[in-house]
DNA sequence: AGCACGCCGACT
DNA sequence: GTCGGCGTGCTC
């Protein structure tokens, strides 16, 4: 090394279960500093890096170094507060710095070399397209809840919740929030996280229509999953310089490049997609409370069913987060009255109870739209033959293929195996095997029957569509559905829950939900939560249009079809109270120390069998132990089980539960882990991989 | 994870 | 003779 050469630490895209794990050390002409862009050889790959803080970077004994490649000269370094995110995540979920912050950056500025990154660069002017001459944002009149409501956010500093019934008018108060936050500092940023790539285009809309006026079209960008390449470099590019001030976007979002950041609201909280199921097993609601409070930020959190970690946090003797309610629905609309029908009390094999199919009926009539939920796609979950026995079992996975009459495939829902539908049994040549059980494409069949001499007040016949993955694959597909919804030429939807969520439908007055008793008595103890939280999101489809509900003199419904009628989840939800409903399921938590009065973390094997899967986890907690890691004492490692679907795409799948009641003393075992595992799994042949799963949102 | 190097079967 | 199968092993 020359002596006018000098060090840099770079972090590049390493996997977690390679040797390397933090920075890599370069040598470079001049000093670089940390969260530059470079290009640095790796192997026999060029690869994007990060420098990065020279902190402990182990300085490499024996290997050569090797010189900088490129830097990717006109885009300021990546800030403290950004390095900071990346690191807190990677240590937090246990995985690689490299993986987590690379990760992170836009996919196809990995791609880039520094000369194509400037052309890019270049080709952008600073788009001054500042419609100065456009109205002003017609101030919208808030009701007393929301003025409140916001007035309360704005003057406290500590994260909010923002507990809101559908159709109270959330939203809005978030438009507030954003502009109080943004009006009188000229560069601050605001980052608003919704669940689904769906619900962007609608908030995106609403967020463009209040601000483009006071800040130009280019201050509102979007950045999810399912933009092109160049696309979410460029919104990507627009947060990180500046130009956007408001970045909405998926859980992907809460890693943007924001260095004015001022304000982050979660929109939906409570919901599952938060949650990456896959890499960095990260919560973007979690890191977005751990982001503002150490960029000095303030986040709002919303939602009409908050998680009970959230709830619990708010709750005044806790006192973490302030809890701001807002209980009724703005325009005067009510919230629908629940029908429980007893599915005891009706005709054997009833699918739909007879005073449901009259309420939908009776409704169609009235020019009124009905939305019937179930969570489940496809026409059968499973093909039988009585006469051998033979099921249409997933030969790579343990669980049945799909019977899905519209395309006459067999499907795989885990690995994606399909196979055309056989005409006979494969087993014992019976050609008359049958579908067992229901899926919406059955659903929406047999509705389509039911109903196919009822007429509407258009008189013309009553028309059923079904909405899930499977009729949206297509680009666009959904929107061109739930037009056709809008336009009214739709009198019953059919779907999964996609549907249940954030869409708004004027003329719905009644929604049905058909099975959703598993959830009840499901082993999973979330379970409950996420079924009232999905029933009450669906009843909220009903009726939010106060003014259409009084022109028809319309009662909005929730229709719940069970067997166990006499549920207090039942109760709680016909009150619309989820305060009870949390009460209640929080002394059940705290009675059975679960989370939120605990910290749970999961250890998964994936292994060729599953005697070798738990082997491996067997084998990580005896090592744990007979090393006494730091934190060992005060977590309860439970014994390996197998997943609920233990097999899939012919590799079986392990699990071991970490719980402790301090999260400081789970995350240290987990730290001192990492190394004995590494070394445990090369002496397990036949293992696949591991991961540690933080926080797990389903155990 | 990539992407090499490395040692054995069916093709121009 | 070589194109290519995927088994180990390394990346500052």
């Amino acid at each position: 090394m020359s002596t006018n050469e000098t060090l840099v630490h770079v972090v590049v895209q390493t996997p977690a279960h390679s040797g390397v794990a933090g920075a890599l050390t370069y040598t470079h002409d001049t000093a670089l500093p940390p969260g530059t862009l470079v290009r640095v050889p790796l192997g026999a790959r060029e690869v994007l890096g990060i420098v990065w803080d020279a902190n402990d970077a182990a300085v490499p004994d024996g290997t050569a170094l090797r010189a900088v490649r490129g830097v990717l000269a006109g885009l300021q370094p990546l800030d403290a507060g950004w390095r900071r995110l990346a690191a807190f995540a990677a240590r937090y979920y246990q995985r690689g710095l490299g993986e987590v912050a690379l990760a992170a950056l836009p996919p196809l500025l990995r791609d880039l070399t520094p000369e194509q990154l400037a052309r890019r660069l270049r080709r952008k002017p600073p788009p001054a397209t500042l419609a100065v001459d456009a109205f002003a944002p017609t101030p919208i009149a808030l009701s007393a809840e929301q003025a409140s409501a916001a007035c309360q956010i704005d003057a406290q500093s500590s994260p909010a919740l923002l507990f809101g019934s559908t159709g109270s008018g959330k939203t809005e108060v978030y438009l507030r929030s954003v502009q109080s936050a943004l009006a009188d500092r000229p560069e601050a940023q605001a980052l608003v996280l919704v669940p689904e790539i769906n619900l962007t285009p609608q908030l995106e809309a609403r967020f463009r229509e209040r601000f483009a006026p006071l800040w130009g079209d280019a201050a509102i960008v979007s950045l999810h999953s399912g933009m092109t390449p160049p696309q979410r470099l460029k919104s990507w590019l627009a947060g990180h310089q500046g130009s956007a001030r408001i970045v909405l976007g998926t859980r992907m979002a809460i890693f943007a490049s924001l260095p004015r950041l001022a304000l982050i609201v979660v929109d939906e909280e409570h919901d599952a997609s938060y949650k990456q199921q896959e890499g960095a097993r990260y919560s973007a609601r979690d890191l977005a409370l751990w982001r503002a409070r150490d960029a000095g930020a303030k986040v709002i959190l919303g939602s009409a069913t908050p998680s009970l970690e959230s709830w619990h946090a708010s709750d005044p003797a806790v006192g973490r987060y302030l809890r701001v309610a807002m209980p009724s629905r703005i325009g005067a609309a009510e919230l629908p009255r629940l029908r429980l029908v007893d599915m005891a009390q009706q005709p054997r094999q009833t699918v739909f109870a007879p005073p449901l199919l009259a309420a939908i009926t009776e409704r169609i009539e009235r020019g009124e739209q009905c939305l019937v939920l179930l969570n489940r796609r496809g026409y059968a979950p499973v093909l039988h033959c009585h006469a051998c026995g033979w099921k249409s079992d997933c030969l790579h996975c343990s669980a049945a293929q799909v019977f899905h009459k519209t395309d006459g495939t067999l499907r795989c829902h885990h690995c994606g195996a399909a196979q055309r539908v056989p005409r006979a049994c494969p087993a014992c040549g019976n050609p008359d095997i049958v579908p067992v059980g229901r899926g919406t494409e059955q659903l929406q069949e047999q509705l389509a029957a039911l109903l196919r001499n009822i007429i509407t007040p258009e008189r013309r016949a009553a028309r059923v569509a079904r909405i899930d993955a499977d009729t949206t694959r297509a680009r666009g597909a959904l929107e061109a559905q739930l037009a056709q919804v809008h336009a009214g030429e739709i009198d019953v939807l059919v779907g999964t829950q996609m549907v249940a969520k954030g869409h708004d439908f004027r003329r719905i007055t009644l929604v049905a939900a058909v099975q959703p008793d598993s959830a009840l008595f499901s082993s999973d103890f979330r379970a409950p939560e996420r079924l009232f939280a999905l029933l009450t999101q669906a009843a909220g489809r009903a009726g939010r249009d106060g003014h259409y509900m009084r022109a028809h003199q319309a009662v909005p419904e929730l229709w719940v079809q069970t067997w166990h009628p006499g549920h207090p989840l039942f109760a709680a939800l016909a009150r619309h109270d989820y305060p009870a409903f949390a009460a209640q399921q929080l002394a059940e938590r705290e009675a059975a120390a679960m989370p939120p009065f605990s910290h749970q973390a999961l250890l998964r094997a994936d292994a060729r069998t599953q005697e070798a899967a738990q082997a491996f986890l067997r084998a990580a907690a005896d090592a744990a132990r007979a090393a006494s890691l730091p934190g060992c004492e005060h977590v309860h490692l439970y014994p390996p089980v197998p997943l609920a679907v233990q097999r899939v795409a012919n590799v079986e799948r392990a699990q071991m539960l970490l719980e402790s009641s301090s999260r400081g003393a789970l995350q240290r075992l987990l730290a001192a882990w990492q190394p004995l595992l590494h070394a445990e799994r090369c002496r397990h042949k036949g293992l696949v991989r591991w991961l540690v799963d933080v926080d797990p949102q389903a155990i």
